[in-house]
DNA sequence: TAATAAATACCTAGTACGGGGTATTCTGGG
DNA sequence: CCCAGAATACCCCGTACTAGGTATTTATTA
């Protein structure tokens, strides 16, 4: 409503959805910038190729929706979107990520996401997905939609990792000894310890070694 | 997106290089194009997102240029680089790839590519690429220099795996220790401590969970 | 035969991991 | 309002791994 009002009286740069893209590959990045810069109703307002850049941008400007890729060097997807919502918990949030699996999806869900689609998908997903969360629907991928539905065919499939666990997996899996990835979640090396673990103890895995084989075999990586 | 595919289809002037783009994620696929659409000199005459579809085009259509992407679903770039090489021995070949994994460059090197830009360069490595190999020169990104400089410093590395190495790989990605190790094939816990240090200098690992992602990516497991 | 690569074995030293605990917030669901 | 699970943090201790070496024996091959 606000926004109808503002088309009346203002002119069109204004009343543009103001985006925030973020996504570690550059290339990536200024390809899809430069698909959006054609439209009518958004703007690419500002552009991150990291983490710690976009939480930066998060809390120096206000933006109206947030496409990020889940997978980046230094911070989750995941994380950047507890950022976001803690500064407007308005803000619209597309992922768009490279990776199907589950897990993530389901963390994802879990955030409150708006719209996930697959990289492999047309740009025309992407647009779908900018018209329906900027009328405050969701959408989803075809792909993203059947694992969905998978998910809710077998609930037993739950997994007895929590989202912090797999989160660390991951790091792992990256090769992040013990130390890095208590720098990189700011949480202290003892803890990551007992995340590892726990983890270990919870996929019946006595090593980093094995970890990492069943990571793969879960497609956890 | 369509309309702009086809304005730039139908906007060639006679001696433009023609531009075969083949990535499986559609989204960066026409990014990149539409990145392409405003130059004067090359026009994307094409664009494959799999294997199959890139190779039926190269049988097709004639194309200068072809700019692919390494990590593909059904062929490895590298396959498609040879048929587009023996369809054409001319083509200027530009990989696109993620990863700057050593031994995929100097695979890539060996089948003669013309350029190599990782996908978290900014597009401007991609339009220098493309100058520079029209031009008959050859272009490799920052990253992709050091890695061959590296490479050059140590000649003596180009070290395939000896046959007991890539036998005491697999004990180690199935979670054999050292001592394990040692028990089954009848050496010194120390022996295997050697081998086991050559395997991490050769293939630049630094640890034995980035050498079971190694072995899982050079399907040595 | 001389050179080379491969496989073997050992040394020292420091760091990280694995297994056993305990304990304090913090949050969501009943 | 309380409880369970999650995330946080710390303790000890022994083993395994990482990183720098050196050195011998055995094939292979130029």
């Amino acid at each position: 409503m606000l926004r109808l009002f503002k088309s009346m009286v203002t002119n069109l740069a204004v009343n543009k959805s103001r985006i925030l893209l973020v996504d570690d590959h550059r290339i990536l990045l200024e390809g899809t910038a430069s698909l959006l810069s054609g439209l009518e109703d958004y703007e690419v307002a500002a552009m991150a190729s990291s983490g710690k850049e976009a939480m930066a941008l998060l809390k120096s400007q206000d933006f109206d929706i947030l496409v990020t890729d889940y997978e980046l060097p230094d911070f989750s997807g995941l994380d950047i979107i507890r950022v976001a919502h803690s500064i407007n918990p308005d803000i619209r949030v597309i992922v768009l990520s490279m990776h199907d699996d589950p897990s993530v999806v389901r963390e994802l869900l879990q955030a409150n996401i708006d719209s996930f689609v697959l990289k492999n998908d047309a740009h025309s997903s992407l647009l779908r997905a900018l018209e329906k969360v900027s009328a405050g629907k969701k959408y989803f991928s075809d792909e993203i939609s059947e694992i969905l539905v998978r998910q809710l065919n077998s609930p037993e499939e739950k997994s007895e990792l929590s989202p912090r666990e797999t989160e660390i997996i991951k790091l792992i899996v990256r090769d992040f000894s013990t130390k890095q990835i208590a720098e990189v979640l700011f949480i202290s090396e003892k803890t990551v310890d007992t995340h590892r673990k726990n983890i270990l103890r919870k996929t019946g895995c006595s090593s980093l070694v094995s970890l990492v084989n069943y990571a793969h075999a879960h497609h956890l990586a």
